[in-house]
DNA sequence: ATGACTGCCTCTGGCAGA
């Protein structure tokens, strides 16, 4: 069984992008995230005819957050990250498919910080640990996947240097993420390429593609009953140089049955 | 290099992204 994860960076303007690399890559389970869309415009029917169905929140304009499965529906567990009523973004989605409880998030990227959206950004990481809590405390084979805009290691940037003042690698970012790893949950891509080095984004700007300046924000985090489970693990980082590409490409896991 | 590019909804420029 495979469960991938893409920030598709809007799902109008990426959808021939989308059902191409879903038909190529026949992924079990598919979490997008950034699909900028109302729930009205959301394009269902598309999937359908390649045999996935869906669930999905959306949001005007921006975020937005969608599980798809084949051959079945995913059983929505929860929609919206608990712990602020005021918090309306579009960033969380949870179900169950396939025998697998699926998170699928779009964490706040941050910047500019220090700031409010700084601020937002790490009471979000700190409501998703209680989630995240939640879930293991249930012991039941789980991954929390999708955009975590947070990049967790030096070795997960082309230049430490250059990314030092940005959100996404602030020792706040990363301790969040580390307490994460720290409850028990398996970061898939980590634990196969110890030495980093694998990226999942390229910003549009600068050459950023041509250059290899990427970096690491996709994460697909496994509680143990899934990490004893993990065969293999990736991205489809020559997505990244198609036509009109999404700035992220996909991440996946590889599961045992 | 206060730069760069892309998508969205549209106050077709401003916001958001990372």
């Amino acid at each position: 069984m495979r469960i991938a994860s893409f920030n598709i960076n809007g799902i109008k303007a990426r959808l021939p992008r989308l059902l191409e690399w879903l038909d190529e890559t026949r992924p079990t389970i598919a979490c997008l995230q950034e699909i900028k869309t109302q729930d009205e415009a959301f394009p269902a029917t598309e999937f359908e005819k390649l045999g996935y169905q869906a669930i999905w929140h959306g949001q005007k304009g921006f975020n937005g957050v969608a599980i798809l499965a084949a051959g079945e529906c995913p059983k929505e567990v929860r929609r919206g990250l608990p712990g602020d009523p005021d918090d309306e973004h579009a960033r969380y989605i949870e179900a169950e498919t396939h025998g697998v409880r699926v998170a699928c998030i779009y964490l706040p990227n941050g910047n500019p910080q220090p700031g409010p959206k700084f601020e937002y950004k790490l009471r979000w990481m700190e409501r998703l640990r209680d989630r995240m809590g939640a879930i293991l405390a249930e012991e039941v084979p789980a991954v929390v996947t999708g955009d975590y805009n947070v990049i967790p290691h030096d070795q997960d940037v082309w230049s430490p240097r250059a990314m030092a003042a940005d959100a996404l690698m602030q020792p706040q970012s990363r301790d969040a993420y580390a307490r994460l790893l720290g409850d028990g949950w398996t970061d898939a891509i980590a634990t196969h390429n110890p030495r980093g080095g694998v990226w999942t984004y390229w910003d549009y700007q600068a050459g950023a593609w041509q250059r290899d300046h990427g970096f690491r924000i996709d994460h697909a985090l496994l509680a143990p009953e899934l990490a004893d489970r993990l065969a293999a693990c990736g991205v489809d980082k020559e997505h990244r140089g198609r036509e009109r590409a999404s700035d992220h490409v996909p991440v996946w896991v590889e599961l045992r049955d």
